[in-house]
RNA sequence: GGGGGCGUAGCUCAAUUGGUUAGAGUCCCAGACUGUCGAUCUGGUUGUUGCGGGUUCGAGUCCCGUCGCUCCCGCCA
């Protein structure tokens, strides 16, 4: 036994070198691989720092005591390290110099038969990742990953307040706020019948803090929303980097985060990436061209107007639409002339799942023009399209026709998969941009009224005077996203401080100053007492790990991540609760009605 | 709530047009082997083909329903 050695280790698992040699040393870690060569077995340890590999010598005691050695098991080695000979130096490996020849050797930890193997890359079905999350997070991919946002995080903190940005923590438990996504409730057990809310973000307490007069605020935040999973939007809780700032413009918050992404990014990727200035996109602009208020700006395809090549044109499905205030957009592809028929009816195929009537295209090929509608087009119609879409022989262009929020809205699909099926976007940088100018109202057309298109608590862009001078759906609001490669990384807003402007702009939206002071008392309230100008931001974090770990699913940068059914399958969550539990909560719980299977009634009578 | 895709051994996959006893790799078990590093070699176990119906002489394969996972729409101030 060697005297005075840490009771696991001397050593981690990639600290081991050639200088090393001779030293006796203590490593503890998970058996990643074993190569049992009869006389002789090699054993891969393996923990967070590295591999190092054990020998074991058939003359050591333990070698026959042991019957198996099984991975995934956590053993301590003592041994001494020796050099490889040149022929078995393993360069893959940080310690491939070196061995250690073990001459005891502990279980710490025995590991049962695996579900699936930690040591190699395979596929492995969700639902058994996220059952055996433990094991799904010691291999490489999402080990790194989970370090990863460790570290974006640690430099987005020490960023943050380097700029001069203080953190705060606010309550978990707040109370339900009545727009927005549905609520996560809490039972209160001191006040029967009442809830607290998970807060969707902590919105509200961070512009009280600069009611409070703390200038700069930010928050790791956890926000919680009962919504429906995507790939890029875990169900239940994720996470925000919450910014506000007191006396600030629209483009102090703008340069605050060009400062930060520019920042984190360029440390963690090494993706290309515009300097700031970010590009800035008004909202109706974006809409026009892209048909989203998140482009993706790697993607060069666009939409633009050609509405007059069809205006009494003798194509009368086009015709007719624009007769009816219709609009028809196209969207330029490039080289694409040579692509089979195929390509063309699969894209239209798209198009009429997206929600389009149709799709038509006209193709510019050896001079000549090739396409199903042109015998319907005039020369003047084909040349007006051909120069308002800069269109080169080889080309190609897609039309779309309906009343323009439509149009707008399949472009938005239309445009990405373009984008894809003709490798048109490059995997090998970050297209940042601002979208701004988002209107303050818009009309619902369910309710038939006007409402908050965004955030009720923007200032509008010309504060009181807009509010009673301009029509309500041409009011502009400091209200922007940030988006990169196609995914809404945040939203923000300059806030509306001024209580009079505040009741004007619910007015508008057909509430009440009591449904102000009922639903935002707390705020409204401040702001009666001296509140500043302000404004924030508050970039999802888990979306910005996403996008510089490089995954597709955001699920790939959280440790425990629920499942599409925001359940934990590891932990079993959500799950029943006792009845006592339900009695100090005042609660009882009432099911849905089974739905009564006649067939299966019949079938036992 | 709606639409698409997938579902065969613990895991990854195969199985001709509907045709005999559902195969292979891996994992696991046993054995051999003193220099491997995805060790190798020999042998072996593993199945309600997600579940329930139906069509058929015969269903992993076709049809209907259902469940699970996933992607999308709705939803996400």
């Amino acid at each position: 036994m060697v005297k005075n050695m840490h009771r696991y280790r001397t050593h981690n698992c990639a600290q081991l070198r050639k200088e090393d040699v001779g030293s006796t040393v203590k490593i503890s870690g998970w058996i990643h691989s074993v190569r049992d060569h009869g006389g002789v077995i090699f054993i891969d340890l393996r923990d967070h720092f590295g591999i190092t590999q054990v020998v074991i010598d058939p003359q050591q005691d333990f070698y026959q005591e042991l019957e198996r050695w099984r991975v995934e098991t956590v053993a301590c080695f003592t041994g001494e390290v020796v050099a490889r000979i040149e022929e078995t130096v393993n360069n893959r490996l940080a310690t491939g110099e070196i061995e250690v020849a073990a001459t005891e050797m502990e279980i710490l930890g025995e590991a049962n038969v695996l579900p699936f193997q930690v040591a190699k890359e395979e596929q492995t079905p969700e639902h058994m990742r996220l059952k055996y999350r433990f094991l799904d997070l010691r291999r490489e991919r999402l080990h790194n990953n989970i370090l990863l946002r460790s570290q974006v995080i640690a430099e987005i903190r020490a960023k943050m307040t380097n700029m001069g940005f203080q953190e705060f923590q606010t309550p978990i438990l707040a109370a339900s706020s009545p727009e927005g996504a549905r609520d996560y409730l809490v039972p209160s057990r001191l006040h029967p019948g009442k809830f607290y809310a998970l807060p969707q973000a902590p919105q509200q307490f961070k512009q009280l803090l600069m009611v409070a007069g703390f200038d700069r605020y930010f928050q790791i935040a956890p926000c919680f929303r009962d919504e429906d999973a995507r790939a890029d939007r875990s169900p239940g809780e994720f996470y925000q980097l919450d910014v506000e700032m007191s006396f600030a413009t629209q483009d102090d918050v703008f340069a605050s985060m060009e400062d930060l992404l520019t920042h984190v990014v360029k440390k963690f990727s090494d993706k290309k990436m515009d300097e700031a200035p970010f590009v800035r996109i008004p909202y109706r602009e974006a809409m026009f061209k892209y048909g989203s208020d998140k482009p993706d700006l790697r993607n060069p395809l666009q939409m633009i107007d050609v509405t007059a090549a069809f205006d009494g044109s003798d194509f009368k499905a086009f015709a007719g639409v624009v007769k009816k205030g219709g609009v028809v957009r196209a969207i330029k592809v490039p080289n694409v002339a040579d692509r089979p028929r195929k390509f063309y009816d699969d894209m239209i195929k798209f198009a009429q799942e997206n929600g389009a009537k149709g799709m038509a295209y006209i193709i510019w090929k050896d001079g000549e023009v090739k396409s199903p509608i042109a015998k319907f087009m005039s020369d003047d119609a084909l040349a007006l399209c051909k120069k308002t879409g800069n269109v080169e022989d080889g080309d190609a262009m897609f039309f779309l026709a309906d009343k323009e929020k439509t149009v707008m809205n399949i472009g938005g699909h239309v445009i990405p998969e373009l984008g894809k099926r003709c490798d048109l976007i490059s995997n090998d940088e970050f297209k940042f941009c601002w979208i701004v100018d988002f209107p303050m109202f818009e009309f619902d057309e369910e309710a038939g009224k006007v409402e908050f298109s965004h955030n009720p608590f923007s200032m509008p862009q010309g504060g009181m005077d807009d509010l009673i001078n301009k029509d309500p759906l041409d009011i502009l609001a400091w209200q922007y996203d940030i988006v990169c490669n196609g995914i809404e990384l945040s939203s923000g807003a300059i806030r509306n401080h001024r209580p009079e402007i505040m009741y004007k702009a619910f007015e508008i939206a057909g509430y009440d100053a009591s449904v102000v002071d009922d639903k935002f008392g707390g705020m409204i309230n401040a702001f009666k007492h001296g509140a500043p100008p302000h404004g924030g931001i508050a970039p999802g974090v888990d979306r910005l790990v996403m996008l510089i770990a490089d995954e597709p699913n955001i699920r790939e940068v959280i440790a425990f991540p629920f499942n599409q059914q925001a359940q934990d399958l590891m932990m079993n969550a959500p799950s029943e609760v006792g009845l006592k539990q339900l009695e100090e909560l005042h609660i009882e719980v009432v099911l849905p009605p089974e739905e009564e299977d006649e067939d299966s009634e019949e079938q036992n009578a």
